[in-house]
DNA sequence: CGACTACTTGATGTTTATCAAAGCAAGTGG
DNA sequence: CCACTTGCTTTGATAAACATCAAGTAGTCG
């Protein structure tokens, strides 16, 4: 089993908030877990009965309706957290969207610790407030925007949160070549479309050499500026 | 100058963390503030410069694209929190929808002053943790409910808000009278919807006989089951 | 009373969803 | 190695939902 020390996401997760010994105490109220492309973490309505930081990998938060239409509501990267501490219910579902593997902890345990390490909490505050935002901006695209602006503005985001993940706001010079971790289909249930509008959108990018698309889940951003020009 | 001591939401903000000796210093910290409705307190994209307790009154949180479009990202109640703690920058502007009355701290004194009692950090991160549920649940509305659910859902959030504040999960029976803080036009920006739709659906509602309206501002829910049904 | 604003209603247009079919890559078994 | 299946994606035709444009109506405030 993995110990904490050797971790690789030790200083960019919730954990950097703690010093050697802490670090040691967590350890051992958590495990990693595996988790293949298409597996479950938590459903969707669940009791929260765990939580966990990603160590690599990227994972999907999503809802859906009883007849079955579903709206992706956050995708979770390298270092970030899950799950829902500090509540009984899940109002989403945790599911992988890429092989992945996580730190879980039991809820309670975590909720326990947490509440005697105030720096974690701090961390996990200023996490949960960078999220809020990011989730509030997506508001934006969800009801305000066109189908043109809405894929423009999912592949600017990859850009920042697969191609350059950490450095926030630089954005590198040139072509940049993107694997998504993620089909059409949910891509169209990120961006509350159907898969046909959202291949619609790349074939038009493509036609006019903004992006090109060497296969599925490959995307090159020729044109950044066209890009973010079409973001709105 | 109002003092925390006599606070009417002294008991449900996040001060409820704080005892007789630390509310007296965040008082020592703090000021009231009233807004007419329409007024902004906060503007889009500026500096975190402070945050607020509401004590009394309704306000919006809103972000919009350059061209004009607006969407309403949050509605803030009396006793929620507003404002952008350990960030430098506000996601969203916040403007009264009602003549409101808050507690304004500067955001640094109130960072400050958050670090030094982590039980004030606690109830603010459960607040945020609440509040992102929330958030994530309206983004499914946003990305994949019709004209119809979504204006059927606004209601019943409404009922939960405006009407049944603070007991989560009680529906009384019978008709339900609410006072709507906001516009036709606004429910539209919260909704994602034109003002013209949001219209059309109300007077459609009354001709089914599931609600009643009064006047522009009133709406009376005679079937509390009919909308839950359209709701999604 | 008259101007103003907010809302409603109607006619028309655009966007995007839906339905249907075909294309394409990757894998499977003969 | 090739035919065949399978799952995802693209493309096309059509329909529905909602937006837009344009009056018209009803409260509200001086």
């Amino acid at each position: 089993m993995a110990s904490c020390e050797t971790c690789v996401v030790r200083n960019r997760a919730i954990c950097s908030a703690l010093d050697a010994q802490e670090i040691g105490a967590l350890n051992a109220i958590g495990r990693t877990r595996t988790l293949s492309a298409g597996e479950a973490l938590i459903w969707e309505g669940d009791d929260s009965v765990l939580v966990a930081n990603v160590i690599d990998g990227v994972l999907k938060l999503s809802t859906g309706t009883e007849d079955g239409r579903e709206q992706i509501v956050g995708m979770v990267f390298s270092s970030d957290f899950i799950g829902r501490p500090f509540g009984a219910t899940t109002g989403h579902g945790v599911t992988a969207l890429t092989d992945a593997t996580v730190c879980v902890f039991n809820r309670r345990d975590f909720d326990a610790f947490a509440r005697e390490h105030p720096a974690l909490e701090h961390k996990l505050l200023q996490r949960t407030l960078t999220e809020l935002d990011r989730t509030r901006r997506w508001m934006l695209l969800l009801g305000r925007k066109s189908a043109s602006e809405k894929v423009a503005s999912f592949l600017l985001e990859m850009c920042e949160r697969v191609a350059a993940p950490g450095c926030e706001h630089h954005v590198p010079a040139g072509e940049i070549r993107l694997d998504l971790p993620v089909s059409r289909q949910q891509i169209a249930d990120v961006l509350g479309l159907t898969i046909e509008t959202v291949s619609r959108q790349f074939t038009r990018l493509k036609g006019e050499g903004v992006i090109d698309l060497p296969s599925r889940r490959e995307v090159v951003i020729r044109s950044h500026a066209a890009l973010l020009a079409e973001a709105g």
